[in-house]
DNA sequence: TATGAATGAGTTTTCATTCAT
DNA sequence: TATGAATGAAAACTCATTCAT
């Protein structure tokens, strides 16, 4: 089953530069955005490969040709994910946490919808993927301490509360982002301006020093 | 396969057919018991009627004859799910608001494990069982307003900030727990006491009014 | 399983007068109706027992006590409905052959449009019901008996065509009016008048003696 | 169960996987075919796609590979159906009305019996298969037609009588076929020479006209 | 490299039938 | 008599996976 198939693969011809048509890794990429497009709109019990392939364009074959099954499919769209949703985080302005937390907990800058839902699904489902959940436990872990970075600097400018470490608070604004999520798409309206920027402003007030309440 | 348990469950006397003498609304109550427990063992996803009818110890027919279809089922045991939910908070002494947060928030309190993680299960999916999502609205919405409530008397008490809305407030704290529920299945080790008494405490700090904090 | 229980049916108090309320024929009548609507409403394909017993407002264990199997239940409506039908055909008046014709050529006239409908549907499938099949060819031999007894007297009058034997001509009329009543659910249109009176008139027309022909 | 012929397909070589050389038209083909001898045989109640796969030698996922669900199925069938019908048709000698209709009538020329039996089948239970009607309706009228066409072509050559409009004359010819077909597997011995023969030439008693006539 | 026909286990659902009450 | 809970086989359908081409 697993034959020694796979190792010509490294024998590609030549590193080319810039995005590589036709190669693996680009149609690959290609089946892995197709695979988080299904689950978006599908939701993960409902993205079978079949879906996939009709949404790539492709046939049952090509998905199974990439991915030697089901699981591994599920692990790569995994890592792409948290890489996707790291650029996303990455693409920001460092210096201001304010800018870096309106930017994180205001979805309706994010350009790709998908990769939120999806990654939520995923992260849902990871407790019965073995294999995805330890993924998810580094990646994720990761997510938070960056933000906790950002979270102890403000701390140390004052603009963050001090009273609660920012590993904690970390975790809390990871939790009820990850909340929202999951109400989102059963309750839209509840997350559309003005009120969803009620939550934000709210979420901000909550981690404010105590001398900016009133 | 993973167990020979099931082994012990054909060992039964005999297959008994015919009439029996319990009566429908308990054997009903028990079938949904078995489907929540496979829910939060198995995840939405895995939760045929297959394996209910194995955890019910019955036939796939019993549970077809209970339940005219799956959405039926599901609609049931959404139904059932936030009554059981329901009756967790109504228990507290409504009086003391710290309590209550304390047992809402405090999970290891709870004693069915089961109906937090199948409750969560139901919600994820609920956009894609329009049904169950309308369910989903109004009897969540009601936790949320229960909750509010509470937070507002502690806002007159003075035990509860007062620079954000009552309501915003248990919108906030409701996404966090559904947030702690998600990751909880994956890293339960965060959600164990000390570290999971650190998240309740920084919960009640956050919505601490100013004076206490520091 | 087929107990002496059944004996004691015969021990009645007394032979009463009327319809027997409450008796076993009155009920297994009631149920043959159920039975024969069903049929005629959802097809031979899609009459369950559960279907009959919800048509008759009983429980399947009604049903089922009635008929000791379905291949029984099908036996007594088939008989049942050739009862129905022979009635129908017995109400008319037997002297005028012109007026027979118009009553059976003329479905609209008929009371009970589901005794045509279902006595149709279970012809379509006496080939699998071998016990039924057999029904089927003594009954309806019998009708098209009656139908040629009318026409031969008929063509002693010189009301109807005296070069095709009675038996043919009651054969072919028969037919005629078995494919007329199959493609009635489906162009309902082209039965209803004007357009169905053609049918009949040009029938007769078929059967007249040649003198009536222009 | 009722034959052991099952035992032999059990000896095939090897369930061979992966993609054959045949080309999908030809293996659909086979397999409409497959189903068109299951519903002559079983009727359409009984034409189950698990049947259709042992007919045809293969699994029932073949099956639902080729067609989506069972209503195609049932429409492709009819399609091929009426394709089969018009060539037997179409064969004809369109010169000589007599031996069209008598190709027409004589069902005893037709090869493949299967045909007949299952066209007539669907007619019967296309009342249910609402989007197997419209094809019926559709495809039954041009068969119609064409038949209105060559006895218009009679009349005018004074072979076939004049006081019945052509289109009725066909609608009554394919009705009484119909209604032959029906009886057919219940009495084959009615439809056998010489008693067979008679009901052909006596229909065509009734369409010749009146100056034929004794 | 890529295809897509074919598989076979699994899922939801329906149904005739059985039988303790 | 009559009920209705429960059964178990079969139906339609889905899907990950395999493999000859």
């Amino acid at each position: 089953m697993s034959t020694n198939v796979k190792d010509t693969r490294n024998s590609q011809p030549a590193p080319r530069r810039g995005r590589p048509k036709g190669d693996r890794a680009a149609k690959r990429t290609e089946l892995l955005q197709a695979v988080i497009a299904v689950i978006a709109r599908e939701g993960y019990a409902g993205a079978s490969m079949r879906k996939v392939s009709q949404q790539a364009g492709c046939t049952t074959g090509a998905v199974t040709y990439y991915f030697a099954n089901k699981e591994e499919m599920i692990i790569a769209v995994a890592e792409s994910l948290f890489d996707q949703f790291d650029q996303i985080l990455d693409g920001d302005d460092q210096q201001d946490v304010h800018a870096l937390l309106h930017h994180w907990l205001d979805w309706s800058n994010i350009s790709d919808t998908d990769t939120w839902l999806a990654i939520f699904q995923l992260l849902v489902h990871a407790r019965h993927e073995p294999a995805f959940a330890s993924i998810v436990r580094e990646r994720y872990a990761a997510l938070r301490s960056a933000l906790a970075a950002v979270l102890e600097r403000g701390q140390q400018e004052g603009s963050i509360r001090q009273d609660i470490p920012a590993r904690v608070l970390s975790d809390q604004l990871c939790a009820m982002t990850d909340g929202w999520m999951m109400l989102m798409p059963i309750e839209p309206e509840r997350f559309e301006s003005p009120h969803g920027h009620t939550l934000i402003t709210s979420a901000l007030a909550l981690i404010a020093p105590p001398s900016e309440q009133r």
